[in-house]
DNA sequence: TTTGGTTTATACCAATCGGTATATTATTGA
DNA sequence: TCAATAATATACCGATTGGTATAAACCAAA
């Protein structure tokens, strides 16, 4: 029930060939990855690769939503975990101090990689870029305004804007941290979100 | 002596190709860019601009320092003309309005470009990228710093912590923007570094 | 166990990749 | 003006690009 699990073989192999090649479109970008790229990383030939995809395109997209799922539970497990609003939102500077190490997508954050290369190029994967942040924003703010209505936060805080602050802080550190390898600056950054977030 | 100007040949078109290729890495990034790219772009041919190139990493470095100066200029002329060290920072802020306009190399910030690209794939450019953060951090933390002795800011402000600060809500925006076209929350975003910098 | 469809491997395609050797053309200093 | 040199154009290189046609292998249901 486990091991073999309910999914057409196709269906498994093309997980497959997405979890394998998730990190490589995520540090290597959609231009810079190549199909001998996937089919080295897969062991498998392209043959297979275009039996369960339609073109190399279909491949990044599946890529860019695996990695941001990553992301997604990661946060949303925590999250859940918390009763107060307040360490809801809390979590998230908190999980990003660890943000190197593999609980994160290997290549780092798939949004920022996928809409720096994308937004001039490539209008698919943009798209994709674009509403994940939006939806991103949208569950934030959807935090801070429950906290409000459980009288933890400040009636008069600006929920749309402090959301889109907090992932302005959070981006803007990781692509930072990434370059120049300042974690002691991602303890500093991390920590000027939580005070944010005690400022609600 | 203005059209001709002192350069040799070499030198000239050499700028010629860097000014033409500019945007183009800026857009398309280092493994999106191909020598026919840039032929194309400067209606010359491969003799020609492997003539006074090595190869197409001189070319990419050449246009990313091309970018960069670009920005440092804006940003260094615009200071150069306030007084006060608290109207010089606020210049950053307000000449971020405008990044989107032709002021600024097409294709955004080329350090967050030129970082998410290369950070693990491209060691030289990941260096350049690297080198000009440190250095944007250093000079606007000898600004603070001159502020702090010319007694316009506190002198418990920590300069180096606000000069990151700065830098990484100017690049979160920057890539948060032009993304998702929230024009809006530029100015939101701006305005809240301003009002930082009157808190130094 | 056979059959019919699905999945995968192999071989191939034209186009493009970055780069080079060489011939030709411009430029420059004497 | 002329010769030396510098700069550019052309033609070519092997390797790699994304993608496809087809045949072999596999698997599941009858």
């Amino acid at each position: 029930m486990h091991s073999k699990s309910n999914m057409s073989k196709s269906e498994r192999t093309r997980q497959f060939i997405i979890e394998k090649t998730a990190p490589i479109f995520n540090t290597k970008g959609y231009a810079g990855t190549s199909i001998n790229d996937i089919t080295e990383a897969t062991k498998l030939t392209k043959g297979s690769v275009y039996g369960n995809f339609k073109n190399k395109d279909e491949v990044a997209v599946a890529a860019f939503q695996y990695n941001l799922s990553k992301v997604r539970k990661l946060i949303a497990d925590e999250i859940a975990q918390k009763e107060s609003y307040r360490d809801k939102l809390k979590c998230i500077p908190k999980l990003y101090l660890d943000f190197l190490t593999d609980k994160f997508p290997v290549g780092g954050c798939p949004i920022m990689n996928t809409a720096t290369e994308a937004d001039d190029t490539h209008p698919e994967l943009r798209k994709h870029a674009k509403d994940a942040i939006l939806a991103w924003n949208e569950n934030l703010a959807a935090l801070i305004n429950k906290g409000k209505e459980a009288h933890e936060f400040k009636p008069e805080t600006n929920a749309a804007e402090k959301a889109l602050l907090i992932i302005t802080l959070i981006e803007g550190t990781v692509m930072l941290v990434k370059l120049t390898g300042l974690t002691s600056y991602l303890k500093t950054s991390m920590n000027s979100i939580m005070e944010l977030i005690d400022d609600l």
